[in-house]
RNA sequence: GGGGCCGUAGUUCAGCCUGGUUAGAACGCCGGCCUGUCACGCCGGAGGUCGCGAGUUCGAAUCUCGUCGGUCCCGCCA
């Protein structure tokens, strides 16, 4: 650089800078040589300008030649207006060019894989492997810029609000339940093993204890499950945990947070959020994440088959199973190609197959057999409140399998018509969650939250005799039919903790093993507290209108848990495998 | 753990179903011409282990099996 000085970036020139003599410096973007005139493009993360040369200063047009793409440089020259035929009104800088008097190479670049002014045609793995500069185009630029945006309104507001940002830390205790911790061995101690924590639960509540009432955190947390579109093994959670507070209190808090951060994207959000129950989200959407921006709500039409002559039906019901299904507004012509693609669709999720009623000018048609009787088919119409012109999509089975596919079908069906409003955003809370939840994998009782939230009062009762029916003081926030949230109101009183252990069946030895130190904390006072942690980098991803979270993390993860770029994971020496007492199998 | 789609020049793709000349295109790259371009234009050129391995075949980018990698979904993710 020399004595060089930046005075501007360069695509924060504008027009009010016309007649100063600037340096500016970045990247060399593109440039159009067309003899004796060259102009080159030069960026920045503000933006580029357009730099000129020309035949009147020999030694900077034969600088200027040499330029390549992606070539740093420096550029002193004038500011000055353009003629109006030569405006480009596409960027903010279209108005200005630098008439260049010195170019200075500051460093060559070799020819880029992948061009950085083209968004479009790269595949994500080139993209990942030269992360770095795929990082330099815009679209990432601005993705990362959000969310810092984001980050800061965060920490500006959770301070206005008198919380406090505390650190906790990453190598922690492995607990049981929950998902499959990252595990890092210890030299020192032979044999043991830390665990990246997956959320900061415990530590954020000792917090509590401890006297802090507010607390948050901007905080990596890490899982080691399979990945999807939505879901990277380290991720980034807004964490927050009060102290003396009842649900409404968590609600507002984040209510305001999220409609703050919903600002800086430009979306008004409408607070307080609609509320569902997560009975009702599941009767209603078949899930306790529903997208409420469009209808195609599932209806109960079991009723219709309890007498039929419908077998199938009849004994699904008597197992206790149900039948349900989605009305399709107007849809009564779909094809049979169409419907078998559905019923495609829904026996790929595992469902033993798909039954359609639609309602037509000439009276029901369905692909039940003749057999059911058209006062059948009226009975589920009536229950499903089909309309002429409507189709109804059935399925039948035990009730979570059926509710979880119709749940995907809505999905699809509500894709595949282009029932979603593009730029509406849908936040709401579902609350109520059952404490527990039979797993016929460890036939024992999990918890749905975690095993420290708090049971409704008036569901204690139940605890011991019918642990299912217990709800518990859980919440989740979901936009748009993602989860960018979940928190609950903790247990705060070592004997509860204790009955809910029970009832998970969590032995005496390991509730003192894997949770002693916690347990011991409960008996030293601790306030009622609860909180919530929201997804960061989903929320950004929604905000950025990005379809994947890896767009929203500047080194993110394949789907099989790589780094392109780095190469982790990788093979350790010998040496210190030997170091951490680790033999491979 | 299971299923779908994808892997061909630096990049993005076509070719593959129906095996058979020298594997094409666009962009990029290199060289030349060009003083108002902004996806500059025009002329010329270079550039390929067809992801990898095996099999079938007289012959494989093309068919089969396996494997590696990317992606999406189901399971999983308190």
């Amino acid at each position: 650089m020399g004595s060089l000085h930046r005075s501007h970036r360069c695509g924060a020139i504008r027009p009010s800078d016309v007649g100063k003599r600037v340096t500016v410096m970045g990247w060399v973007d593109r440039t159009r040589d067309l003899g004796n005139l060259i102009f080159v493009d030069l960026r920045d993360r503000e933006g580029t300008v357009q730099v000129v040369a020309s035949a009147e200063d020999r030694a900077v047009l034969d600088k200027a030649k040499e330029l390549r793409s992606e070539d740093v440089v420096a550029v002193v020259g004038n500011v000055i207006d353009r003629d109006d035929e030569t405006v480009n009104v596409q960027i903010p800088t279209g108005t200005v060019e630098v008439r260049a008097e010195e170019i200075r190479l500051l460093s060559v670049s070799k020819t880029p894989p992948f061009p950085i002014s083209e968004e479009q045609g790269t595949s994500e793995e080139t993209r990942l492997r030269y992360r770095y500069l795929d990082l330099r185009r815009p679209r990432m630029q601005t993705n990362v810029r959000l969310r810092h945006e984001i980050c800061l309104e965060t920490r500006k507001l959770m301070d206005r609000r008198g919380f406090l940002e505390i650190e906790t830390p990453f190598l922690t205790k492995s607990t049981p339940e929950g998902a499959r911790d990252y595990l890092v061995p210890s030299r020192v101690h032979r044999g043991q093993f830390y665990a990246l924590p997956q959320s900061p639960q415990l530590f954020k509540q000792l917090l509590m204890v401890s006297g802090f009432d507010r607390y948050f955190q901007i905080v990596r947390c890490f899982r080691d499950e399979d990945l999807r579109a939505d879901r990277q093994p380290e991720f980034t959670q807004i964490d927050i945990e009060m102290s003396f507070v009842r649900i409404e209190d968590v609600f507002r808090l984040v209510e305001s947070l999220l409609q703050r951060i919903f600002k800086v994207a430009g979306y008004d959000l409408t607070i307080p959020f609609p509320r569902l129950s997560y009975a009702e989200a599941m009767s209603r959407y078949g899930t306790d994440r529903p997208d409420t921006r469009f209808g195609l709500e599932l209806r109960d039409v079991g009723n219709a088959f309890e007498e039929s002559g419908f077998q199938v039906f009849r004994r699904i019901l008597k197992e206790g199973g149900c039948i349900r299904g989605i009305r399709v507004p107007g849809k009564a012509d779909y094809t049979r190609r169409e419907t078998d693609e559905l019923i495609r669709f829904v026996t790929e999720l595992g469902t033993g197959g798909m039954a359609w009623i639609k309602s037509t000018a000439g009276g029901f048609r369905s692909s039940l057999p003749k057999s059911v009787g058209a006062s059948v088919l009226q009975r589920a119409a009536d229950l499903a409140e089909l309309e002429a012109g409507d189709i109804l999509l059935m399925v039948a089975g035990d009730e979570s399998q059926v509710n979880n596919v119709l749940s995907l079908l809505r999905l699809h069906l509500a894709r595949q018509e282009n029932l979603i409003p593009e730029h509406r955003q849908d936040c709401l809370w579902v609350y109520d969650f059952p404490l527990l939840e039979w797993s016929e994998e460890d036939s024992r009782f999990l918890a749905c939250h975690h095993p420290f939230t708090s049971p409704k009062e008036e569901d204690l009762h139940l605890l011991e005799t019918a642990p299912e029916r217990v709800r518990a003081k859980a919440y989740d926030v979901v936009l748009n039919g993602t989860e960018i949230g979940g928190g609950s109101i903790r247990i705060h009183r070592q004997e509860l903790q204790a009955r809910v252990f029970e009832a998970l069946r969590i032995g005496p030895e390991e509730m003192q093993g894997k949770f002693g130190f916690f347990l011991d904390a409960l008996r030293f006072g601790v306030p009622p507290h609860g909180g919530i942690a929201l997804g960061l980098d989903r929320i950004v991803m929604i905000l950025a209108g990005e379809q994947s979270i890896r767009d929203v993390i500047c080194f993110p993860k394949t789907a099989r848990a790589m780094d392109l770029m780095s190469g982790s994971p990788s093979g350790v020496s010998l040496q210190q495998q030997r170091e951490l007492h680790l033999r491979l199998t």
